[in-house]
DNA sequence: TTCCAAATTGTTATCGATACCATTCTGTCC
DNA sequence: GGACAGAATGGTATCGATAACAATTTGGAA
């Protein structure tokens, strides 16, 4: 039995507060709603008195503007949207977070959504988020549905394609061939004087940015002359530290004479890496392994992890600062591919002859 | 010089398209907008032939939803907000990515920020997400600022807290107490006859949870009567793996008999292992050393970590579904605390008169 | 046949801010 | 003193959907 004189659910209250609006708050201070409303935006032409006395008002009475309302009116929503593959994936979190912090004080808000490296998730996405009417879309990689497409040509909202090179772009590129970097890190890894390449990736072509580092790794190890590259595919991307760890197994056990094993990324490699200890061999003295994405844990863990370094901070970063250009500059500049840098990064984990 | 019959940007059509609007299907179809209104919705009454032919003028005509005016005259934003101290945290994005999955399929977006562990930064957060209207609200922690409070009292919405149990819970409660997680831990690794222990965590009370680690800690050594804990607190937080390792010097610097080391994060912990065994230390013979949270990472790598495992995608999930029942149930039952699991798994960076 | 309940569709007002244009006020210059 | 530019403020229509209620149709039951 509950006591009676308990008080009643605090939200009561506050659930008529919440109906404040903005003409209460006009009407409080004695001016009119247009008044308030240019006193939100710091462009308007409101005395300092007046937005002092306004904004005085707002906190007294805890008003909270309503953008909902005001995006209809002005027919700008506010939203970018963004789609990443994994929020778990430590070089897309960095993406998504250069895409934030770009966003930052511009007075747009992101919708974020992670489509678990599915084009027909990613469908879903791009229409849920639509509804909303973002004034830009970001995307990862250049895969997309047909009905996605048309839905993005519809919208007629500047889209950036982000962490590859799309044969047919849509609009805007901010990114880099994962072909030509994976080709980059075989010939440095050919220069120390490896010659029996091993490759170990996911089993699919889903993770499109999968498929070009193997397409590259495959392309270059023929262009060097260093025969067929042995390839182990396994799991479904993204394929994780354990899956990794498999592989260079399964991998070892078909040419158990492999030098170098190239991954599809860090994750993989560091997997590999540990199961190749743990079974007693010696990196890199019995095997050189390498990664791909210069992750936190390769400059740490012990051998420390050759790898690619790609600027997925920045990929985010100035695919934000590129849509914001065609958002208010108009996009005057038109369709543009933005190359992002990347470059190998050698280290204990590849060293000849090493330790 | 380009050429005059290539073709126009197509952008501007697109934009014209744009503007179309449900009236406009409406006519199109011969039936009133109030009916392709509810066509759009399932549970509203239309004939199954006139959903149909409306749904099949929208396909033909592009149209897409528009939520913002919908939600507008429905006064339901369809909007959750959940704001996490970082993204690039694994612990967090599974977090999120819990949220987002029970999300899914109950029309309601999620609308993500996250703090860098700041208390100003989440009131500007729970500012601009209050602006969009928000159904319910997610939080980290319990460690507010007044006006983030009053706001969100104000707000007249569910709120629920999550990863640690607030001494002044808002409304609902989703998490542990990290305090005696990490009791825990010390009890476990006290009863395999470890004697002198260390800790390491960061320099502030920035990051809530890390304190409330350090202050279990403290509490569990003292009760123990092994003497007062060693404590290395370095770097802001959230410590990386480099610091870990950095901590770790400092750590047996200080007190070289030192038998085993916590660390407020499984990430500080690798950092911490790695950087022994680069300076030859063996990890568990001559020091062992402890996280939390339970990354990928602690079950991959060589030794494998002892640490916290933490139900973070389940602190997501539950925080979501309790949500829904709030805003859609009504919140019936009243605030809530939600206990969620966690364990120690012992592993082989403290295994005793190990390798 | 008549009548009523349920299913289906239509009409109108409205959500809360902002665009657009009109109006008032202030100060300055000739 | 008059005129006028520019700043500050107000009034009204509107954004595009949905709530609320009204009207119409349909299919049986009486």
């Amino acid at each position: 039995m509950k006591n009676e004189d308990e008080p009643k659910d605090k939200r009561v209250k506050a659930a008529d507060a919440q109906k404040l609006t903005m003409a209460e708050v006009a009407k409080y201070v004695g001016v009119s709603a247009m008044t308030v409303s240019r006193a939100f935006r710091q462009d308007a032409s409101v005395s300092e008195e007046t937005r002092k006395r306004i904004m005085e008002a707002v906190d007294a009475l805890g008003y909270v503007l309503d953008l909902s309302a005001g995006s209809l009116s002005s027919r700008r929503s506010g939203f970018i949207a963004a789609l990443v593959p994994s929020i778990n994936n430590s070089n897309f979190s960095d993406t998504a977070r250069g895409i934030t912090d770009a966003l930052e004080n511009t007075g747009l808000q992101l919708l974020l959504g992670y489509t678990d490296y599915s084009a027909e998730k990613e469908e879903r996405l791009i229409e849920a988020m639509l509804r909303r009417r973002p004034e830009g879309i970001i995307l990862t990689g250049g895969s997309h549905t047909d009905r996605a497409r048309r839905m993005l040509d519809k919208a007629g909202i500047p889209v950036v394609e982000t962490w590859e090179i799309p044969e047919e772009p849509i609009n805007h590129v901010v990114g880099f061939s994962n072909s030509e970097a994976m080709s980059l890190l075989v010939r440095a890894l050919a220069n120390q004087g490896y010659r029996r390449f091993g490759y170990i990736g996911g089993t699919t072509a889903r993770d499109t940015r999968g498929s070009q580092r193997r397409s590259g790794f495959l392309k270059t190890v023929e262009e060097l002359g260093l025969g067929p590259g042995r390839v182990i595919s396994f799991g479904v991307p993204p394929i994780t530290m354990e899956q990794g760890g498999q592989a260079v197994v399964s991998l070892l056990e078909r040419w158990p004479d492999t030098e170098v094993v190239l991954c599809v990324s860090d994750l993989s490699a560091f997997g590999a890496i540990m199961e190749c200890k743990r079974r007693g061999m010696n990196v890199p003295g019995d095997i050189a392994i390498a990664g791909f994405g210069d992750y936190e844990i390769s400059s740490i863990c012990h051998p420390s992890i050759t790898t690619i370094n790609v600027d997925c901070y920045g990929i985010g970063r100035q695919a934000a600062v590129r849509l914001l250009d065609a958002v208010h500059g108009g996009g005057s500049t038109g369709d543009e591919i933005t190359l992002t840098g990347y470059r190998v990064v050698l280290r204990e984990s590849t060293n000849r002859g090493g330790a």
